[in-house]
DNA sequence: GACATTTAAAAGTCTGACATTTAGAGCCTA
DNA sequence: TAGGCTCTAAATGTCAGACTTTTAAATGTC
């Protein structure tokens, strides 16, 4: 582990990417306790200020844990779903609304990648994942729900969905995209004949699913794709007539 | 923007969150400038060290980004493609590496995202795109080429498949799940049949894309998956035997 | 008006100190 | 001997203040 004295970047970012080269090399291994700040700063010949932003830069990225107190330190972090679930979605939430992406790109991309896990989902899901669907759809028929209890509804199924495939790497890799759509689906407002159609498609997509039949699920999916965009071409026109 | 002072979390946890909060919530827009260090010290009422450690964390996150001088600060980050993409990228990768993911699950998860991207890449792609695909085969094809730099390529010939989607929330989900299986693929040793299989499929599928065949690209894939876990499959029998 | 100089603001870095947390050693008692 | 208590030391968390470096903008000069 070492820094180029030559270098003009910042020393704190300088000392995060050594580490952080160490961690992927395997250099440092999970569980493995870093040295001490006091050492880190020794080390690497910097002030203690500096060595601690640098591990706030890595901690940041979940790739080391801190404890207080006697035998504590900086520990290698083992990266979690959970961790790299949430870490996913906030980024492409913030890449979707910082970067003027249309509806339709987002919307798309989204669907393509569910419509991946259709046939995984409807070999695979256990009863529970199928309850879930069911459960969200009856919520999603309840009268009185706001839109944005529907959206969070809508994404719960889809989320049911692909954990259906009981693979943890495509469910995360699809966390991104079917959360991060939510808050585009916010601005979408239903109406009631909306929402029946779209509870309608999930029926039919949780009765392939529940049959077993992928190609049947997809093609479900195909229909609430086309559904969607359809439904958030209708808004944003009535939106830029006004 | 303000602070639990009851919390018993770390100060500059506390207010990389709260600064987190206020860009998620739309309160600070991109490229805003956010206060100075020392009007932030003194906004939260904490020294300037604590409030440096909450930007690193932010900074690397990509979610701010500094600059030196007069008229310098922290300002609020335009989250790119490119930064999340490579955030994606070593997430992804440190997910597998440290989680024990069996290389069927993530090989799964892999191809049957990439399949949803065939249809859209045989409709879409540029003549750009698929000149890199045959590139690649080519390259694939020369001898003396090192397994490391066979698997760079395929992760290539990929790349272009997926991009060839157009679609760049695609191009983003998809970066992970592509480049996080090199290193499980790097464990692999190919034999000059098994390239030679590999480069067939690989020609079979661009052939696909290149009459816009989506389904026959996506069939070529799901061959493709199997022969690369059937290849690993007898790779980690052998080493098992011994 | 164009160019050089000065100035001031801001982040980057350092030193040294104190506060807080916590595991473990050592001790004491039942 | 087992259990619990206290003390200690190591480590991170936080603070205050100073100095360095960078950089844009104001100022001055020709």
């Amino acid at each position: 582990m070492k820094i180029d004295p030559k270098s003009s970047a910042d020393l704190s970012v300088q000392i995060a990417q050594a580490i952080k080269d160490a961690i992927i090399s395997g250099e440092l291994i999970v569980d493995e306790r870093l040295p001490s700040e006091a050492e880190l700063s020794d080390h690497f010949q910097v002030s203690r200020p500096t060595v601690r932003e640098a591990l706030k830069r890595l901690a940041a990225q979940s790739l080391i844990r801190t404890q207080r107190g006697a035998s504590g330190g900086a520990f290698v972090n083992r990266l979690s779903f959970e961790d790299a679930y949430a870490q996913q979605v906030t980024t492409s939430t913030l890449l979707l609304s910082m970067n003027e992406v249309s509806f339709d790109t987002a919307c798309e991309a989204r669907y393509a990648l569910e419509r991946a896990c259709a046939p995984l989902s409807a070999e695979r899901r256990s009863a529970d994942h199928l309850a879930t669907m069911r459960a969200e759809i009856f919520r999603q028929g309840q009268p009185g729900l706001t839109d944005v209890a529907f959206c969070a509804s809508d994404v719960a199924f889809h989320r049911a969905l692909v954990d259906g495939a009981r693979n943890p790497v495509l469910s995360y890799q699809l966390a991104g995209a079917v959360e991060a759509m939510q808050p585009l689906m916010n601005m979408v407002t239903f109406t009631a004949r909306d929402r029946a159609v779209i509870t309608g498609l999930h029926s039919r997509i949780a009765d392939a699913i529940e049959t077993g039949d992928g190609n049947a699920a997809a093609a479900g999916l195909k229909d609430l794709e086309n559904e969607t965009r359809k439904l958030a071409a209708d808004v944003f026109a009535a939106r830029a007539a006004k």
